[in-house]
Formats: structure tokens, C-alpha cells, sequence
DNA sequence: CAACTATATTCACATCCAGTTGAATAGCCC
DNA sequence: GGGCTATTCAACTGGATGTGAATATAGTTG
């Protein structure tokens, strides 16, 4: 909870953080770079995605500081850059467990 | 930091929770409710939104159960539903922070 | 060096979804 | 019925996503 109300063009940046967590693949592949850097096709194949759509989607975790990108030969490899991201996907996750629990109990009791 | 990686019809539920608060103007509600309970008007004179506007994210807000309505007589009060909403824009917006002074010291030493 | 392969990014395009608005509608109170 | 409040409707718009082709860029091979 914070004092000071944030002012509108703070809340634009958080609606903007959001709005790049919104995206299933993407969260898909910050997921599969839990376990270290990966290349754009090794990311390609974990996730069934095809390699121009996964690039575009790094692109944009790039662009917004998510993800870190190192290039080696041929290969482009990405690693995670904001570990932040895991804490809002967890929040977000239990409390939906949570709100399906009890609308449960609410059919259950109702 | 979750032991198991979530599915991928977890990660579209979480997707769908931050889709959710992907939009300035729902922040905007949102943070105006932290006041207390608000009709619809209120909300449109707080905003500067239109009415229709307003109502439709109310109306999403309420959906994904973000919000709670009252009905009594002419007016709808909407007041907060989920207080963890704020748990997660304070996280944003403290690593947006440090992000930017980070960007900062970097120009400051490079 | 030239030709070729492999990886990644970019481009052009089609598609779809969400936000906004003004008008119309529904509900409620007097 | 008349005057509010709120929701819904219809339509436009902009932006984001996904895809296949084309384009770098780097490494390999003859």
C-alpha cells in the first residue's frame, strides 16, 4: 500500500510493464529460461513456436530489460535479466488458486 | 521461484490476470477505489474518462472478480474485491525504479 | 575465395482483439 | 410520464499477434 497515489503517467508505465507479461508465449519463454540461457532455437523447439514469432517476442522482453542477450557464432543467447517477474507470476498464481478455492466452498455451502 | 514449472494453461490464467491490469485506465479506476466505494459517476468525474468507458471496465474489473458491485437505488457502488492488485503494481513500479536509477548511474559512470 | 549451410532477425501482410465514442436502451425514483 | 444513473449497442480505430518469405550474419566446405 503506498501513501501517494501514483500519478497517471506512473501508472502508464506499470499498465506497459503488465501488458508485456500478458502474453502467455512470452511467459512461456521467460518460464524455459529458468533454467539458463538458451538459444532462440532451443527456445523455438521447447516452446512450439515458430522461430520469427519467438525472436519478435525476445525482442520485446529485450527492448522492456527482461531478458539479456549475448551472441556467440551463429548462436543468440538469451538469459533472464529481471528475476522480479517469477515474484509477480507467483502472487498472481496463488491468489487465483486461492479465489478458485472459494468460489468452491461458495458452490459447495450455496 | 516455483519447484515445479507451471503448465501452460496456468501461465494463460496469469496472462489473463495481467491482461487484465495491462490498461492505464482500469489502474486508474482501481486506484481510485482504494479511497472507498465510488458509483459510476464519481468515477467518471474522478478519471475524466467517459461514462460508457468507465462502465465497460468496470464491468471486466467485475468479471475477473477485481471488483465488487452494489446496486442501490439509482447508483452502482464498486468498491475493491482483490486488495493483492496493489501488492503487485508496488513491486512494478519499486523495480521500475531501481531499473531507471540503474540507467541513470550507467550514463553517469559510461 | 566462392558457394553453401545454419542461425537469427526483419519484412510484408493478414488477422484479430481491445479501447473509445456517441447513441440507444434499461432501471429506478419522483 | 419525466429526469436521473448506468449499461448496452454499433461502429470505428489502432495496435498486437502470427506467418512465410526475404534478408543479414557467421561459420563451413570445396
Amino acid at each position: 500500500m503506498r501513501k501517494r497515489p501514483m500519478t497517471v503517467q506512473q501508472l502508464v508505465l506499470v499498465a506497459d510493464r503488465f501488458k508485456v507479461l500478458a502474453e502467455p508465449a512470452r511467459l512461456q519463454l521467460l518460464q524455459a529460461l529458468m533454467a539458463g540461457e538458451r538459444t532462440v532455437g532451443e527456445l523455438t523447439e521447447g516452446t512450439g513456436l515458430s522461430q520469427a514469432n519467438v525472436s519478435k517476442h525476445l525482442q520485446l522482453l529485450l527492448a522492456h530489460g527482461l531478458v539479456a542477450r549475448r551472441k556467440a557464432g551463429l548462436f543468440a543467447y538469451y538469459s533472464l535479466a529481471d528475476e522480479s517477474v517469477f515474484q509477480l507470476c507467483e502472487l498472481v498464481c496463488t491468489r487465483l488458486e486461492t479465489a478458485a478455492r472459494d468460489r468452491q466452498r461458495q458452490l459447495a455451502r450455496g
